[in-house]
DNA sequence: TGGTATAGTTACCAGATGGAGACTAAGCAG
DNA sequence: CTGCTTAGTCTCCATCTGGTAACTATACCA
């Protein structure tokens, strides 16, 4: 991989890096993930069940991408019945305040955005225009 | 933020309205949304052009969730061509520092990612399993 | 007469996403 | 001999996602 360094680190850009990373972590399941291993090491099962709603595929996928990143460490213990452990790396580690942040904003802020969302529903189609229709054409 | 309540709602509840809240800022384009309107109100066709890869069915569908959830103000002149103006919402500029801390971590873990991206590549299939395998049989 | 501008909406469609369920290994309990 | 265990993988298939292109309104400009 060319390691191209960007010495403006455009987030708006497509092919910024900064932004590829920012996507890895702004889905669905990773900050969850994060978040259940904060406190160490958990086998797979473990998190299947701690994780409500996840699927097996989706949890492997999670772990598998987060792992690739550098977020996670996998340790295979060669026994039958298999036994996997999943813990969060120094790296991983810098990402749970961050992603902490996150789920305390949530918390906080749950009854304005359910507000806000019956607000919207109910005003539907009633248009909200600005007073002030002083502009005019463009160009 | 160091009153972390993460007692009585559980994020790992599906149906925790915690997590459903957190949802709705952890996709693709929000967070960018959100840093671009940053420094005050900006019209579509700008956002459009800031955001770089958003395609117009996209930015519509994001801004309209982010209004829908209180945080993004539309304003509407009602002239031709039309003129709409996007800002945050006070609900959406407390949004603003929780998302540049994952921007700011983004960018400064670029290379320890990347890094660990292109070692997990080569690794390829090289099992590195625990040397501990004292573990034996469950029950 | 026709082109241009803005902020969408709609229809269409290919490709991605993700769930369900079957299947596996190795050893032990019954 | 059967069934149970875990951590997946694999296939199948329905749904979702998101891009593209066409279309709209109204006023102005050439």
């Amino acid at each position: 991989m060319e390691t191209k360094q960007q010495t403006s680190p455009d987030i708006f850009q497509a092919n910024c890096l900064s932004r590829q990373v920012l996507q890895l972590i702004a889905d669905q399941w990773t900050p969850l993930v994060i978040y259940a291993l904060e406190d160490g090491t958990m086998r797979f099962s473990h998190l299947l069940k701690r994780i409500d709603g996840i699927s097996k595929k989706m949890l492997t996928q999670t772990l598998r991408a987060m792992e690739r990143n550098g977020l996670v460490q996998r340790v295979v213990y060669p026994v039958v019945p298999p036994v996997v452990e999943y813990s969060l790396t120094p790296l991983g580690q810098t990402l749970l305040e961050p992603v902490k942040v996150l789920q305390i904003w949530a918390y906080d802020h749950l009854q304005e955005v359910a507000h806000a969302q019956t607000t919207y529903d109910q005003r539907d189609q009633r248009p909200l225009q600005a007073e002030t229709a002083s502009l005019v054409q463009q160009r």
